[in-house]
DNA sequence: GCTGATTTTTTCAGGACGCGCAAATATTCT
DNA sequence: AGAATATTTGCGCGTCCTGAAAAAATCAGC
């Protein structure tokens, strides 16, 4: 990777770290842009060449995209061959892998007591929760042999993704069992979903 | 009701339609909030005492906020003592309600058009339903004893949110049957859940 | 229907956001 | 080193949204 390359990276990390640390300091609406570059040693100008709004900056890009190779497994019918067994595979390597929660740890502490002290923030939160939905709901489509807009595949992803969420609000990111609890709590919540909508209840 | 009241109802309507009006020709983007509030015939500033930013003004309050008597009926496991179908029964009249689907349908496609045209409402709208979300919540914990914060009350009424998404995105909302149609894809969207996460499949 | 109290609307000023544009600066390639 | 390319920056601009105080409308009581 060449410097130009390297220094974008750090340019945008830089910015969402000041943005991040600014606002949990300070509150959202008492932190400017202009502060935020300041603080990255680069123009307000510049900010808004790598994000779009001062609350994209915070909430940062992909926060759940499988990885490849698993969403190839999981539409082939793997690894486990039970749905919801897969599903919860799928969806803890996505929060888990590179780029996911264990790599970031401080990163998804900070985000979650983000998104706890400032309510604007949620929407946008939500908003990129919506984009991964429908990325899964394909894949659960693809899995099943269901057209791509199928009613069924965006209900279970949207089900799923509700599950994420919840998920990973309740589980301590700090500590080091996390991966594993969020793991638990997946199928509790899909089997409590099954019990409740299921027909022997 | 006094002229007082009277006089800010229609206001907001005014405000609210021409703010839906004027999008839907233009585009969210081409349209000032200054042209929304000449066009009801107020200032600007005075917009900005009934909606908080201009979307706002376009997605309208209370998505899904299900009647009291319906709410208390459903907590205390009626009116027919089955979960799914009582949840069915409790999501169908918070739509079709007064104040829901039925009593407005033409502002009903409209939104719909928009949130299809103008994607920056998305965040906006799924801020609502997140609120809703946590009614919902606590009346499924009240209803099977929990307590309010129960993570499997959370998920089944995200889950069941998520159903409502997904099911109001595929009603044709000018057809008279419209209620119908829900409450039918409602009942195979939770089918459908138990199905997937439930033991036996 | 007049009067004073309350609520709403309006005017005004101003900070901040976010974007288009063109000049300046930094990196890469040959 | 010099040309080509990509990024940063400064500037201007329109819009959003808010506070405060003046002006207008509505209300309650007589």
């Amino acid at each position: 990777m060449g410097l130009r390359e390297r220094k974008k990276q750090a340019t945008r990390r830089a910015l969402q770290g000041a943005a991040v640390r600014l606002t949990l300091e300070r509150g959202l609406e008492k932190v400017t842009v202009e502060e935020i570059a300041a603080e990255a040693d680069v123009s307000a100008r510049t900010f808004f060449n790598y994000f779009a709004t001062k609350e994209d900056a915070l909430i940062g890009d992909a926060p759940i995209s499988p990885d490849e190779a698993d969403r190839e497994e999981f539409i082939e019918g793997g690894p486990t061959g039970d749905f919801s067994e897969d599903l919860v595979h799928l969806l803890i390597n996505s929060l888990a892998g590179p780029g996911g929660l264990a790599a970031h740890r401080a990163e998804a502490t900070q985000r979650k007591e983000l998104l706890d002290r400032e309510p604007q923030l949620l929407p946008v939160f939500l908003g990129r929760l919506h984009s991964a939905e429908q990325g899964l709901a394909t894949a659960v489509a693809q899995r099943t042999g269901a057209p791509e807009d199928d009613f069924r595949s965006q209900v279970i992803a949207g089900a799923a993704m509700s599950v994420i969420r919840h998920t990973v609000k309740r589980v301590p990111y700090g500590d080091a069992g996390d991966i594993e609890a969020a793991r638990d709590l997946f199928r509790k919540a899909f089997v409590n979903l099954g019990e409740a909508f299921g027909a022997t209840d």
